[in-house]
DNA sequence: ACTACTATAGAACATTGTTCCACATGAATG
DNA sequence: CATTCATGTGGAACAATGTTCTATAGTAGT
């Protein structure tokens, strides 16, 4: 007698295959997240994969947009001082990065073969990319980083939280105090982009 | 009549093959790297890839290496000052990236399926890491960097360099002048990192 | 209770890395 | 020069991948 097979409702059927990208995409890395994978952890028939998201890419443009969500909103700090702001933002990224492990991977760490993220997600990208621009033009109407551009010092801070958090995430980092160390890549960057004797934080 | 085969000797197919490889990297990206397609362009059976190296994998450990050998020579830099030798070699390092784009894309970039670098090529890399901790201890032993272990000092400095390079390899740069705006990545962090009023360069 | 969705299993296809095979080629040996 | 032998060749074959198609059957709304 065959067993009884059991569907998964509707509505439960978004977040148990979602869950199952990202714990997966954690437990396993990125080698591991097959859609044949997802679906037997999320109990469902890889064909809903396809009906219910667009395939695989499907799956990975919603990881790439909640992360960059998520990620704007982390960066969207408006404390009070604007270089205290932009310090705070900066731990604030490596912070997202390592408690959003299978987030980053998909936007920064891993590159999917086949999957490009569609133009609103892209723009999504840049728009966060924004927040770190609009910080540096705070920081430059009270007199720091004079000399350049908005969007040049944004591609400096950006460059160098990114590359340390993604040698961080992949276990490239011979330092002896993970955070002390970007503590002090920060800060020194900060000083030395600044003017001359500018301590932020 | 069946038409006469060609055999390529055996001395050629190692160049051959790797050149091959390095095209495609180039030309199609990591994507378009697949065994057949490397056999065919180097007019090549396929099995000859599995008989000269150690598959596709063999092909990539033999990139890795050949790109660390040469971005460590080039970041030995011994010129004079160790400031200017440090600058330098952060400027080798991009130069490195944008002249030798598929050997950095294997290095750094692209995380290839099933390939793990072998235990003597990852000794090859942090070897040329120690590269990077030379420069910071000479710098030191004039007076720079006070406060900082060297190791620490030449993971925030790669961490700037690969975040700057990595980026721009995969067109995400939004700074208007990318060389100009590495070296004021450069120049501002080792101010930052050096005692108030060091401008290196 | 009946009908319209839609989730399911399973087969199927192309592409991937990889292995196995029989055969033919080219270089070294006698 | 003739023979031998290592090795490059083409082709089939395997498992795993993303993806599509089909017929079936469970679920939900009327």
């Amino acid at each position: 007698m065959a067993p009884r097979v059991l569907r998964t409702p509707s509505l439960k059927i978004g977040p148990e295959v979602l869950g199952a990208t990202l714990h997966i995409l954690d437990e396993e890395g990125p080698d591991g997240l097959t859609v044949r994978a997802i679906a037997k952890r999320a109990k469902v028939a890889p064909m809903t994969i396809y009906n219910h998201f667009n395939g695989k890419n499907g799956l990975l443009e919603i990881i790439w947009t909640e992360g960059f969500s998520t990620l704007q909103r982390a960066l969207s700090i408006d404390g009070g001082e604007p270089a205290h702001d932009l310090f705070a933002s900066a731990l604030a990224y490596r912070t997202f990065a390592l408690e959003h492990r299978a987030h980053y991977t998909v936007m920064f760490v891993h590159h999917f073969e086949g999957f490009q993220p569609s133009i609103e997600a892209t723009q999504l990208a840049v728009q966060t990319f924004q927040v770190l621009v609009s910080h540096i033009q705070r920081c430059q109407a009270v007199g720091l980083f004079e000399g350049y551009s908005a969007t040049n010092a944004a591609q400096m801070i950006w460059s160098a939280c990114h590359g340390y958090v993604s040698l961080e995430i992949t276990s490239v980092n011979f330092s002896s105090d993970f955070e002390g160390t970007f503590r002090s890549l920060i800060t020194g960057l900060l000083r030395g982009l600044g003017p001359s004797a500018t301590t932020p934080v």
